[in-house]
DNA sequence: GGTTTTTGTTAGCGTCGCCTAACTGTATCG
DNA sequence: CGATACAGTTAGGCGACGCTAACAAAAACC
């Protein structure tokens, strides 16, 4: 019923538990049962199940009782998330000056469902909107909009 | 285990069949089983479920052979989400310039996952986008990257 | 080294949302 | 009005994911 996204026939729920694999293991080398339920915020018993499936998948390397990696197709699917959500995070805190964690929790609902074309954009709109020296604009939270150039700003404002 | 919107306690799937019912309403006076079947590419008997499901909780009315309309409170999210949807519909072909089929499939699955604040926000860089005339740029087609001022870049582009 | 604590698994169940197949209700048309 | 078509419902099943409870393995501690 899980609609998939792009590059993967994985759904939501399997991308999440993916992602968290490599989170972890990034941080600390291997994933444990317990470390990728407390992320996840479920009990270990869903996490087995979870990881049965992405192993009998290949995404990750997985033996019962055993510490938790990522294989190689694995850690593409899960590093492209990650593309994903830094894109988007960049996008709400440094352009739309969104709080970093509610731009965490928004790109983490949003990661999933991002055409290609809108990635790609998005990318493009980043990036012109960091060279682009003329047309820095952003929100203010003293405003409550937003405004050009918040540096000289700040200048008008007293 | 659907995680479900701010406003509402609806599953994003009873958010879809509601929206669906709304709209085919605006345009025909009220629903019938086939058409939200339709639109939505599913069978009768998932939206017949569906409709009770959605009924129950007093978002539409809804009796067995008969027609479907929304109720208050189920026209009030259903408005919500589209705003929510016209707001990304707005936002990715305007300024990002993706084409309005993309945009339309984006918007559709995002529209279910946003914060209040990213939607504030982002109307609000809308409107600031829209009514700043110095700090225009949006996606060039021909370029194939983003440029300030859509209209001069053409002329240079000669 | 045996006991206790922690970690992980299994089994079984509930919910959601989809499906098919079979049935009922409604409407249309001679 | 009866036959036929179409619309809608019911019943039952399935897959994905979550949970609890009970058990097994591993690790830690005396």
């Amino acid at each position: 019923m899980e609609a998939q996204n792009t590059l993967t026939g994985l759904s939501e729920t399997m991308q999440m538990y993916l992602k968290t694999v490599y989170e972890i293991q990034s941080r600390k080398g291997a994933a444990r049962v317990t470390d990728i339920a407390g992320a996840l915020d479920v009990k270990k018993a869903s996490v087995t199940s979870a990881l049965r499936t992405l192993s009998a998948g290949g995404y990750v390397n997985y033996a019962p009782y055993d510490v938790v990696t990522v294989t190689d197709s694995g850690r593409q699917i899960a590093e492209d998330l990650h593309r994903r959500y830094a894109v988007l995070h960049d996008f709400f805190v440094n352009v739309l000056g969104i709080d970093p964690e509610t731009a965490d929790a928004d790109s983490c609902n949003l990661e999933h469902h991002l055409s290609e074309t809108l990635y790609e954009r998005l990318i493009g709109f980043i990036e012109y909107y960091q060279s682009c020296a003329t047309s820095k604009f952003r929100w203010d939270p003293a405003i409550g909009g937003f405004c050009t150039d918040p540096d000289t700003e700040k200048l008008e404002a007293e």
